[in-house]
DNA sequence: AGCAACCATTCATCTAGATTAACAAATGAC
DNA sequence: GTCATTTGTTAATCTAGATGAATGGTTGCT
């Protein structure tokens, strides 16, 4: 059994539910700490800087966990929004079901692996941040998630790479002349 | 018991190591997958770009696990090197070591308790890389690392904050104004 | 259908931080 | 100690990408 649906289901604790495009699950601020199961679907979790710009954090679309991972590990009020960029099937879990203390032993291990895959995409994406320009975060972001470019606006990925939806547009434009 | 060294010594795996002062233990590009637990001293870890440019990924000091996550956990070639800043007292762990199907339910639940608080800290690390300037990140660096900058020479902070020492110089010299 | 909101593109301007360079201070090797 | 290397600082330019604004194309609401 290495299904994370499975895992994650084995003592019942997540509520399956459906939410509409646009509905808002998580609200900065909030002491509201839940993980998101995306069954079907897509989500996306992002900040709010002082200028009350938007930076997206990450994708999550089928089979993907979503969480607020840094504000339940130290158990502060949620950083992330987090909200539905289609009409979604989730599993809604609680924070006590991530309770390491609470676990069984197949759900560590998944949670390990969980955890290893998120902290390695993390490290690839802060090496990217420091190391590479707009173009080159772009085509790796086409490698990396080739699917999403379909099913999200240029402008969210334009938040996600941390540059501004006009300068993507250039990069796109100069990309396409190229080839 | 609730010690990573301990936890981590279980099984006897560790290999302690002492390390001089500028010794290389990871080149990128190398197969050596290996996690350094650092009992005393401090190493980084970093890469170099494509224009021979290093960007350091993080520090280690007393108690700190530092790997190459990525490279671990998708089975390629390291991505970063790793050296010592300081003469270290280190504990060396093989790849094997943590292998999610060896370890007994202490080491899992320390595991996951490390990636966890790993994972924390890079969301914040992106975060940060989006959304803020480089005065700010030296601002936040101060505040959550506030004994680094005694052991660390200036051009590294520069580097794991993203920035050239000039410009760190510069912010330097604009804080010191202020106050 | 008709209107409003949002979206992508293009262009002109601006700015944070990079680059280059010169110099002083600290560190280290012998 | 002396000399060489590395480090931090300051200042003059340069540039990737931000900002602001105008335009046309989509999407969605009623």
């Amino acid at each position: 059994m290495d299904n994370l649906e499975e895992i994650l289901s084995l003592d019942n604790n997540g509520k399956h539910v459906n939410a509409a495009k646009g509905s808002t699950l998580q609200t900065a601020g909030a002491q509201s700490n839940r993980a998101f199961y995306v069954k079907k679907g897509l989500l996306r979790s992002y900040t709010i800087d002082s200028k009350g710009k938007e930076h997206i954090f990450m994708f999550a679309s089928e089979g993907w966990l979503i969480a607020d991972i840094e504000s339940q590990e130290f158990e502060q009020a949620a950083e992330l929004f987090i909200d539905c960029l289609e009409n979604s099937e989730l599993i809604i879990f609680n924070r006590s079901c991530f309770k390491i203390a609470n676990l069984s032993v197949p759900q560590l291990k998944k949670n390990a692996h969980l955890l290893a895959r998120r902290t390695a995409v993390l490290q690839r994406r802060v090496i990217m941040l420091m190391s590479a320009s707009a173009q080159e975060r772009y085509q790796h972001f086409l490698e990396t998630f080739p699917k999403l470019p379909n099913r999200v606006p240029q402008r969210m990925i334009a938040s996600y790479l941390g540059v501004t939806p006009q300068a993507l547009s250039t990069i796109r434009g100069r990309l396409a002349k190229k080839s």
